[in-house]
Order: C-alpha cells, then sequence, then structure tokens
DNA sequence: TTGACAATACGAAGCGCTTCGTATATACCC
DNA sequence: GGGTATATACGAAGCGCTTCGTATTGTCAA
C-alpha cells in the first residue's frame, strides 16, 4: 500500500483538467476546449490520450465509435502529489515554508490570510473526531 | 522587469541545495556530498554544472585549477519559482487549496498548525509598514 | 623530464515527453 | 456501392535532461 500519486506531465495534466471538469469526453471534445487556449493538433491529443489510457490514468470506454475518456485519478489525489513532491525536493517538508512563498506571490490580496485562518480552524475541528 | 524566476530541473536542483548550504565549491566537493545519497558519477556532476554555468544558474570563477562554483540564483527565487508554476498549473491560483493539500500530507503534527499561524500574523504585521 | 594524478572539455547515447504525418477503419449520405 | 467526413492506430522526429566514456590539459613530485 502506501502507492504514492502519480504526477502526470504537463500535457498530461491539461487533458486531466478537461476531463475533471467536463467529465467523460471524447478526444475531440477535449481537443477543442484546449485549442481554445494552445495551438495543438487534433492527433496530439489523442495521441497523449492514448498513452495515458495506457499508464492507467485515464479510464477508455470503446463501445462508441468515438472512445470515451474518463479521468481515472482524483484531482485531490494529483494534487496531494505534487505538492508532496515539491515539498520535499524544494521546501525540505516544511510547509509553513511553502506558504510563505505562496504568500508573497499574490501580494495586495489581504483577505485571503482571513480565508486561511478560517482554513486552519476548520482543519484542527475536523482531525478531533 | 518582472522577470519569472527560473525552475532549475531536478538534477539542477540537488546541486543548487548543496551550493546554497555550503556556499562557493569544486565540483569534487558538491559531488562528494551528492554521492552520498545518490550514485551518480563525477563527470555527470561536472556536465550539469557546466551547463548551469552556460544557463546563468552558476557562477563560475575559474582562477584556481579547480574551479569554484557559486549559486546565482537564491534560493528564496527559486522557491517561488515553483510555487508560483504549481499555483497556476495544479491549484488555479489559489493558495487556500494548496494549503490545504499541504496539510493533508503531514497528518499527526499538529504543532505545525499553531507555527502557520504565528507565520500569518507575522505576515500580515510585516505587511504594514 | 617523466610519471601519476586530478581537473576540465567534449561527444554521444538513452529516456521521457511532445508533436505530427500518414495509414487505416468506420459511419453516413446520395 | 462510392465518396466524404471522422475516428483510431502507428511510427518517427525533435527536444531537454541525464549519464557516462574518453580525450585533453594542468600540477606536482621524484
Amino acid at each position: 500500500m502506501h502507492e504514492s500519486p502519480p504526477r502526470p506531465s504537463a500535457g498530461e495534466l491539461e487533458i486531466l483538467r478537461v476531463l475533471w471538469s467536463r467529465g467523460p469526453s471524447t478526444v475531440r471534445e477535449v481537443w477543442q476546449e484546449l485549442s481554445a487556449t494552445r495551438g495543438t493538433g487534433y492527433t496530439t491529443v489523442l495521441k497523449l490520450m492514448q498513452i495515458m489510457a495506457q499508464k492507467g490514468l485515464v479510464q477508455r470506454d470503446e463501445t462508441q465509435r468515438a472512445h470515451q475518456y474518463e479521468a481515472a485519478i482524483s484531482d485531490e489525489d494529483t494534487q496531494r502529489g505534487f505538492v508532496v513532491d515539491l515539498l520535499d525536493r524544494v521546501f525540505m517538508g516544511s510547509a509553513q515554508r511553502l506558504l510563505l512563498r505562496a504568500l508573497e506571490t499574490k501580494q495586495g490580496r489581504t483577505e485571503e490570510l482571513d480565508e486561511i485562518r478560517a482554513l486552519l480552524d476548520e482543519y484542527e475541528k475536523g482531525k478531533q473526531e
């Protein structure tokens, strides 16, 4: 057990984000959403999604001609994977330092601080049960 | 201006960490510290550091036969670079979500919460001046 | 001077990720 | 059926990162 969550590549992550927000989708649908911002070709997205299916990052339903793809890993787990990696490769495991740097990049938004305090309270409370 | 901080590769980061903690060092010194954990060859580290010098990640003093290398980017800036990237590639800019995931990975350490609260207070205070 | 050692320089291979061109299969319409 | 549009499958090239083998240069001592 204790399999550490996968850290999909940049391209894979973009596709996963579409699948997380859209739910099960065809390659074309993903491609359309992606090509709004990035200018990648259709077959590029296709190939990537095929590889992702092989890796187990997405699950594929082939009953229709246009296959349906669905994320096979959750956004939460994926986020955790990236944070864990960053935490010990860059921050030596210190969540404080991580937070400190995160705050520095968001100067000007003071409300965020209060929201974070609220988050801490809630998190602490949830832990007691 | 507003050049976004570089995000050194995995290998480059390991070397930078040694330089940050040791200060200016020779390839051999870096290699020795690294080979305590990883089994990389000497010339591998050398090549990497040469490339880093080209990229401007380190500065090289060639007056001695054994060149001295020194980090040319700060650990703070580098950390910021990684956080910014993670923040908008994975967390859509939300520092709260980032923190939430970070906390989940550190279950059991309740003291950390208080330390983080202290950090928030201090950060808020420093901002007022 | 020469031998032994230690440093840098260079080239190339391997791997993973990304990208795309092309081939092939399937569905639909006239 | 035949043609067109739309899928998937496959192969390969390019790039960046890592790794290492080998060549070259410099240093010191006997």
